[in-house]
DNA sequence: CCCTATCCCTAGATAATCTATACATAGAAC
DNA sequence: GTTCTATGTATAGATTATCTAGGGATAGGG
């Protein structure tokens, strides 16, 4: 495993987040948060999908094949309200670690 | 493991900031990044130690056997140049995901 | 008809963390 | 002088999350 694509411990948070705005099959998770991070982050498939049964194993998302726009089969997953509420320990945390870290680094010299 | 005490890839950044103040031995740094992260971020043993190997294989820091100021035998690490141009490196690419995850989080709603 | 983009998923490798353990000693408490 | 706590180093094994590398299907354009 080179360079990982993204910061480990954050890709459940990304997807919930991304699910928060509105419901979407795994194909187009990936795509949103690549673009949402202006290409910075990639969410490569052999992560988002063990990923999003994570998250039904959870509760935090379900699933429903429908159709897309592109007339295509595809399994769209939806955030529940304890996905929300998970969503929000999630951030909550994150930023707690982050402030820690800028903390660190922020030390002299 | 349950919820890890530090995010997962920024350990060796902390390392190489710690000691870019001054050499420290492993018991000081983990004590360091507690007390500077305002007790937020832990350093267990096992991440530690494993951690400072890496560090001395890359080449990042170099340890000597020294005695501390109570008089324990303890080993001090030590900053190199590599290791300094690796924590720029490390940092920069750190805050870049970390504005590329904020992005992600700060979209609508 | 082929080629690309869109879509789903899994197996195995890799890496970084944690838990648990082992060991050693200085100094304080008693 | 014995016991307790903090200091100090280190490894083994489990766990988890990521990646790489596949396998499959199909819509639409050329």
């Amino acid at each position: 495993m080179g360079k990982p694509d993204l910061l480990p411990g954050t890709l459940d948070m990304l997807i919930l987040k991304t699910l928060a705005r509105a419901p979407l099959h795994g194909y187009a998770i990936a795509q949103s948060i690549k673009r949402m991070s202006d290409d910075v982050l990639t969410v490569e498939e052999g992560s988002l999908y063990p990923a999003l049964q994570r998250l039904l194993i959870h509760g935090w998302v379900t699933a429903e094949w429908k159709m897309t726009d592109t007339r295509r089969r595809a399994r769209f997953y939806k955030l529940t309200a304890a996905g929300r509420k998970q969503l929000g320990v999630e951030v909550s945390e994150f930023n707690q670690m982050i402030a820690a870290i800028t903390r660190v680094l922020a030390e002299q010299p």
